[in-house]
DNA sequence: TCAAGGATCATTGTATCCAATCTGGCCATG
DNA sequence: CATGGCCAGATTGGATACAATGATCCTTGA
């Protein structure tokens, strides 16, 4: 119990299947990984210093968390979203994180608020950076979602998230139109949870995340395809 | 050119991973494979005639998809569900599938509403056998979801019913509560759509869906882990 | 010049093989 | 009699090997 702690392995506590999984979803999210890009198995697993067997693994998993697409003995791509699939993401977030707000308006307490209010005022001041403007507004999301009380439907709020977050990064690159009214946007997210109200609170978020302009998110989404 | 190969037909169009994905998901779905049963990989390649890798990635993603769970090293178990996370998915169809109902409210016409008229008598017709009731069901629900112009919502909304079948399957077996007042239900639903206010639609179909006693459904649910 | 057809190559899908890990039972020891 | 370590079988995770499919490009004939 003392000496095997650490083993030699080349990745500590990390299946290969999960390396892959989490490298691939980083380049996804970041935008590393275009839309559209046909990603080879073979060429990832040399990258990463594993096989095929668990790249592939990782792949499937993507293709069914929406990431990738995988053609029939044709590999798989980037999934490359158009307008309307970014607006079905954004349209379905809506709904589920607006239903999450109505438990939070009921159990949220003063430190959650107080929480809330740091992580508004954080991304006020990352309005200037990209990365660190969506770092900041997942941290504001995700704070409120922690008093979400329903794992499962935090995780897929998550998940759409993170699939439509390429888009948002491309759209924050060119035009700020979408940060301009953000801290204003958000606070009002927050008031309307303080005021305890579930339907309110409800109704709040679904307008908050409805409001995005889905057309500037789908500026280069489709049209790119391999 | 028989008995000597029993792996004949390269199964036509069907790869081996997506055969058993299919057979995974119906028995999983069907009840036959329980939750908390400990799939081995092995097993289910003789069974199928397949080698296991195509199997392992089928298990990857039925993981994913929630319907298996992966442990570390350990293998794969049927995910066995507990009363709340029962009712965490009954709340998320709910509040996806009322949505849905809020756009078909919209959309639906004469015709798409006799087609649910009709399949409201199919299911009134069925109540009497387990399997036919659910077939019923589902195609009650799929036929309104039908004129719901939003295929990854509704995908996800289909993924939720059948993740659960295989407990409300259980219930049905034991206890008729459940479809006692599914004829009116169901008829109201349709009322509800054919008002084409997007609230009421909305409002009912939540309403319907979360009507259900999560507790008759968890009966089995857990405990029975290997 | 250009299109049709086939050879070649890259890549995927599947099978088999090996190492690492877990499980359970057996035996020694206190 | 209880406890703990150790060995054996089973099973998983991963790597390599092989077959099959699709893509590419080059030849060849009009």
């Amino acid at each position: 119990m003392d000496v095997a702690t650490e083993r030699q392995r080349p990745d500590p506590g990390q299946s290969a299947q999960a390396l892959a999984h989490r490298y691939l979803v980083d380049e996804i999210r970041s935008g590393r990984l275009a839309g559209g890009t046909h990603v080879v198995a073979d060429k990832v697993a040399q990258t990463l210093g594993v096989s095929r067997m668990p790249v592939r693994e990782a792949i499937r998993q993507l293709a069914s968390e929406g990431f990738m697409t995988i053609r029939s003995n044709r590999g798989a791509v980037v999934t490359s979203l158009g307008r309307d699939e970014i607006a079905e993401l954004y349209e379905m977030r809506a709904v589920l994180e607006a239903f999450a707000m109505r438990l939070v308006a009921e159990r949220i307490d003063r430190q959650g608020l107080d929480e809330a209010e740091i992580a508004l005022q954080r991304l006020d001041r990352a309005r200037a950076d990209v990365d660190w403007f969506i770092t900041a507004h997942d941290q504001f999301h995700d704070v409120l979602l922690d008093y979400c009380p329903r794992p499962r439907l935090v995780e897929e709020i998550r998940r759409i998230r993170h699939a439509t977050e390429p888009y948002l990064r491309m759209t924050l690159r060119v035009s700020s139109t979408a940060i301009r009214n953000t801290t204003r946007e958000h606070a009002e997210v927050i008031e309307q949870i303080r005021s305890r109200d579930p339907d309110v609170a409800e109704a709040g978020m679904r307008e908050h995340i409805l409001r995005i302009d889905v057309d500037e998110l789908s500026v280069r989404g489709s049209g790119k395809d391999d």
